[in-house]
RNA sequence: GCGAGAGUGGCGAAACUGGUAGACGCACUGGACUUAGGAUCCAGCCCGUCAUAGACGGAUGGGGGUUCGAAUCCCCCCUCUCGCACCA
């Protein structure tokens, strides 16, 4: 053991030993207790930044503390390979999407290993990979067997920079999720995954993730935005026909006095067509759909519509009821269309205020008159119906259910959830992504591929167009094809998946990376899954984690596996950030990892991005704190290089009585220690778990030169040594070994158990007890630990600092809380 | 607007179920060792008052409450962060 700790000397020794061990292979072995732990894998953007190196520290914790407690850890890493970034960086380079993401992958790959996690780096995989991405066609034309995956013409939002359509999910306050550019509404045909086939239980099974962060359970029911209510059809005035709304406030349909529709809505221009209004109707909605979605979702954007010239009827009052269309109506939501009920509901009440459409009060706030010619906001609350003969005088929460039971009764309604989640779509108009295994033929209509013939390779003999369009509807060799059905000349899918597809069972593959049959092993997959525990940043909290959840499901229902969520826990990280601010090029405040673990070493880097907060906060980067971790280890080193001259394997007693007191001191800490270390682990708390090693190892700085050289004392140091490279390990898991090998170990320190603390080392002789006079602190008293409550009374009342504070008044009470502290009230 | 969360020293943060507020680290200050130190070791380090040891008082965004006792529980308010956002 060198006198000095030099990073750089023992760091790639460690990492070579571990990967000829074949140390963090994981075995597939149904005997013993599992432990699938599992990060979210990165996307091979270049290499790795320190949000990754942060997920990765706290995912290794866990990991190698698993290990040495005995459980069969999986803990595997790979490549989430397809996308954008790929293609941009191939035209701005003048090379393939393939190459530049291999060769990141190569450089990234090693930058984990040199930072020393213990992944299991034979189940790699890329999700580019054939192998990988053909058992995803399969699935996807088994999903299409089940109606799972359907193809329509839609709305849908396009993103101008990326060139390609975006998922609901994907679109943050009208803009793309990665590029942050404008998207746009834009008629397309392409594929849909039916996801919104398990709202329900996709939002039922929020309440049974027990292990997952409250605010990401939040924003996934949020998502789904489950509501109930009832749809109602409103009969046209001229000509067949009605219009459906859904809404849920039926119990003020007596109020409804028009309707609005979507500028979007089918019967929009139908309606008008012929009429006087027909221009301005035009016009009205082509100003509409001209405005990006940023602008229309503004914060106080002006409610304007225009009246479509015909009307409709209220199906209980008979009441005509002018239809509008305008631009607070969503063809997204519900169906398009509003029964609009100006005197309850806010945005209504506007509109209406503004083309002076007449308001009918239907509910009474109790204790309160609402007079429609007086009001001046609608009134959301609850009261007693009026106004709606049959139900006056009704509760109006009752009157939602009775109203609901009498639509259906006669037959113009019927009770209704409505979701806010929509159907999934996963076509892409991209080039580096999974072909959609589907064939156009004129004769047979479309037509999957069929199992036999999969994979549809993504061809990589193609150049980037400088466009953004994708190569391969010019690629004749990829669209030109055989109709499976009939032989005849056909056409390929251009489109590729999303690329949230693949990320969305790579966590099940894991489990059989090699398997040739099929997507999934059935005995590999039953012993690993579900992830135990799943680590990431906050940003996936709907994308990726819904779409797992729901993939999750679908494989299930295609009996493929037997679990029904992928995740039991879930972590979420907060953000690397640096002087307050999110680390941006624009701002040239990054920290390079590469940078770091140059200067550092990598235990410095992990132990930092460990101890400066607790793993969901976010943590600001500081050069001063990462000196002081380091400064840290420097301590550590020299304290085992010293003492390891006078070490002894001969055990020591355990009685407290057989050891001089400095000594027993020294265990009673280590052992404190290893029981304040081993419950943080386990609640995340890694920032108190290193403080509690730093506590310790000042403590023996502060006694070692006090300490005789006795045969005991030698096998107490012995203890400490061994405890405090133990203890260490998962945090900074080569100088771990280092001082184990130091001590004379030569067995990996990993496969070494956890520490277990021992109940007689940690009890205490003394205890402090508080003496508090009307809750004011007055004393500390060292009391023996066996004392009786009478004597420790005794000896609180006894106490000088106390008698001031009591002297000439009655004591009317005492609280005595055993062990702790007695509080003496008196008046 | 709706939903979630957070406000504690100069800074990052501790305080598990109410019971010594500020562990641990950074920065800072002083001392020791030293030719030197930005190395290392030791010590100090919330604010105020009393000249001191020490004592007393105040302090966990603000105000109220429950309690013998509140950073922690309840109510009101303020500020900040995040998510959703005309959701019918």
């Amino acid at each position: 053991m060198r006198e000095r700790y030099d990073p750089e000397q023992i760091e790639g020794k460690w990492q070579r030993s571990w990967e000829q061990e074949k140390l963090f292979q994981a075995s597939d072995d149904p005997g013993r207790k599992k432990h699938y732990l599992l990060e979210m894998f990165p996307y091979p953007s270049g290499k790795l930044h320190m949000g990754h190196i942060r997920n990765y520290s706290i995912g290794d914790v866990v990991a190698r503390y698993k290990m040495m407690r005995g459980y069969n850890v999986l803990h595997p890493m790979g490549w989430d390979a397809f996308g954008m970034p790929a293609e941009n960086a191939a035209l701005e380079n003048e090379t393939h999407p393939a190459k530049w993401t291999y060769d990141n992958i190569g450089y990234m790959k090693s930058q984990l290993k040199r930072m020393g996690f213990s992944y299991d780096w034979d189940r790699e995989l890329a999700t580019c990979d054939v192998d990988y991405y053909k058992w995803e066609q399969l699935i996807f034309i088994k999903m299409y067997e089940r109606g799972l995956v359907y193809r329509k013409k839609a709305l849908v939002n396009w993103c101008q920079e990326c060139q390609t359509v975006l998922a609901n999910e994907q679109v943050e306050a009208g803009r793309c999720w990665r590029c942050h550019g404008e998207v746009d509404k834009k008629e397309l045909e392409g594929w849909f995954f039916r996801i919104t086939a398990y709202a329900e239980e996709l939002l039922e099974y929020c309440d049974k993730l027990p292990g997952w962060p409250e605010k990401v359970i939040a924003m996934q029911k949020n998502w789904i935005g489950k509501s109930i209510g009832a749809e109602i059809d409103f009969p046209l005035e001229d000509g067949d026909g009605a219009i459906t709304v859904f809404t849920t406030r039926q119990d003020t349909l007596y109020g409804a006095t028009f309707m609005v529709l979507a500028p979007e809505h089918p019967l929009v221009l139908e309606l008008c067509k012929g009429r006087r209004e027909e221009a301005e109707v035009r016009s009205f909605v082509e100003k509409v759909r001209r405005q990006d979605l940023i602008m229309r979702t503004a914060e106080e954007m002006e409610k304007e519509g225009v009246f479509l010239g015909t009307r409709c009827i209220n199906p209980l009052t008979g009441r005509r009821m002018p239809i509008y269309t305008a631009n607070f109506v969503l063809m997204e939501y519900g169906t398009g269309a509003i029964m609009a009920v100006p005197t309850h509901d806010q945005r209504d009440f506007e509109f209406a205020k503004k083309y002076r459409i007449p308001m009918i009060v239907v509910i009474q706030p109790p204790g309160e008159e609402l007079d429609q010619a007086t009001m001046t906001g609608a009134y959301t609350g609850d009261g007693i119906m009026v106004n709606s003969p049959p139900f006056d005088g009704m509760d109006n929460r009752q009157a939602m259910e009775a109203i609901a039971d009498y639509l259906e009764e006669k037959g113009v309604g019927r009770r209704a959830v409505n979701y806010r989640l929509r159907d999934w779509q996963i076509s892409r108009q991209r080039y580096w992504g999974a072909p959609i295994p589907i064939i156009y033929c004129d004769h047979c209509g479309v037509q999957p591929v069929p199992e036999e013939d999969l994979p549809v390779v993504l061809p990589l003999d193609v150049e980037p167009k400088e466009s953004g369009r994708s190569p391969l509807p010019d690629l004749r060799s990829f669209v030109e094809t055989t109709c499976p059905r009939c032989r005849g000349l056909a056409r390929r899918e251009t489109d590729t998946m999303d690329t949230f597809v693949e990320s969305s069972w790579y966590f099940s593959r894991f489990t059989c990376p090699d398997y040739d049959q099929g997507p999934l092993e059935r005995e590999r997959l039953e012993y690993w899954m579900p992830v135990d525990q799943y680590i990431g940043g906050i940003e996936h909290a709907i994308l990726h984690l819904l779409y797992s959840r729901f993939y999750t499901k679908v494989l299930r229902d295609m009996d493929i596996g037997s679990f029904d969520e992928p995740f039991i826990n879930l972590l979420t990280q907060g953000m690397v950030i640096t002087d307050g601010a999110k680390m941006s090029k624009s701002k040239g405040n990054i920290v390079d990892p590469d940078d770091m673990i140059e200067r550092y070493g990598a235990d410095t880097t992990r132990l930092f991005s460990l101890f400066a907060a607790p793993p969901e906060k976010d943590l600001d980067w500081k050069e001063e704190g990462v000196e002081g971790s380091y400064r840290f280890l420097h301590r550590v080193w020299r304290l085992v290089h010293e003492l390891r001259n006078y070490l002894s394997e001969q055990p020591h007693p355990k009685v407290r009585s057989d050891l001089p007191r400095d000594l027993w001191e020294i265990r009673q800490k280590v052992h404190k220690t290893i029981k304040k270390v081993t419950e943080d682990i386990e609640r995340f708390h890694f920032n108190t778990a290193i403080a509690a090693v730093m506590e310790l190892v000042n403590h023996i700085y502060q006694t070692k030169d006090e300490i005789e050289d006795t045969p005991l004392a030698r096998s107490v140091w012995q203890e400490t040594l061994e405890s405090l490279a133990l203890l260490l390990s998962p945090f900074v898991p080569h100088i771990a070994e280092e001082l184990w090998e130091g001590l004379g170990k030569e067995v990996s320190v990993i496969k070494a158990p956890w520490p277990e603390y021992e109940r007689e080392a940690i009890a205490e002789e003394e205890i402090l007890v508080v003496v508090q006079v009307n809750g004011k602190l007055r004393d500390r008293l060292l009391i023996p630990a066996s004392a009786e409550e009478q004597e420790i009374r005794e000896r609180a009342l006894a106490s000088p600092k106390v008698k001031r504070h009591i002297e000439g008044k009655a004591v009317k009470k005492t609280i005595f809380v055993p062990k702790k502290l007695v509080n003496i009230v008196c008046a």
